[in-house]
DNA sequence: GATGAAACGGATGTCAC
DNA sequence: GTGACATCCGTTTCATC
């Protein structure tokens, strides 16, 4: 089900996008409109789910995860089950900050943040011995040249 | 230079990477803390850096950007001023929400979010006529198993 | 030096128009 | 969409450990 969006959300949703800890008023004034219509239409998209999570980004480096890996991962496994135990791996395993299932000859791509190169061997060691994989090859990260969350609306 | 961050710290984090749209007394109550010490941790991570920004989360399929590509590069260009262009151009791209330079025979990696296949393809178009790319393989996402930027403190 | 209680001012959420 | 209202919350001050 599409949710429909004008250009009056798309302006919120792009100055919530920005800075989420502004007040109401200062948001209405930005989107040229008012304190109340402004509410109403934010409550709105949160209960439609257009508006996912309030949250804060946190510097990585600076609380010690110094480790990016993107992981393209094969396997020779493609029945239901399989694709179960593997996914609910992933969701129960915090390090795992994206995945994705692909076209192509590659199955799945995950980005794993962790502390070090050794957390890192923990993790694919764990994650082996739970799911048959067919082939892994990890990419490291020397350099996060950027990284936004931020849809261009 | 590393940032102090005690067990406090840590958990006022994570209750804000949660849900940031908490009230102080909430997160005090949380953390076991109350809410003048909880605003002045808060404000210290903040100038710091520790917490760099915040925002919402947005539902990038309702909001019509409906394709996912990791884009893996290889360059044949290394000095410093094809870098420099390079990350010009990516800086400059509000579709790619994520790049990373990397170790091994493929240089960069980038996370790009298009509103279909088509306008894939009108950003590869434009980033090759920018900067001269040895090697490009995109891997298309067929779904988004995991998203999150939540760091495990 | 950090904590917690309390008071103040401003923001939020609701409603009538 | 506007303006007004009561309530709640963020922010500051201050006494305390």
């Amino acid at each position: 089900m599409p949710v429909r969006i004008d250009d009056m959300d798309r302006r919120i949703l792009s100055a919530l996008q920005q800075d989420a800890s502004r007040s109401m008023d200062d948001i209405a004034r930005i989107v040229g409109s008012s304190k109340t219509p402004v509410w109403n239409r934010i409550r709105k998209l949160r209960e439609a789910g257009v508006i996912s999570q309030h949250t804060v980004r946190l510097d990585a480096e600076a609380l010690g995860f110094e480790a990016c890996f993107f992981v393209l991962i094969r396997t020779s496994e493609h029945d239901a089950q399989w694709q179960a135990r593997f996914l609910e791996a992933l969701r129960a395993r915090p390090e795992v900050q994206e995945a994705h299932r692909l076209a192509g000859d590659i199955d799945y791509i995950l980005k794993v943040r962790v502390r070090n190169a050794r957390a890192y061997d923990v993790f694919y060691q764990a994650l082996i011995s739970e799911v048959k994989i067919h082939n892994v090859t990890a990419l490291l990260s020397m350099e996060e040249l950027k990284s936004t969350t931020m849809l261009p609306l």
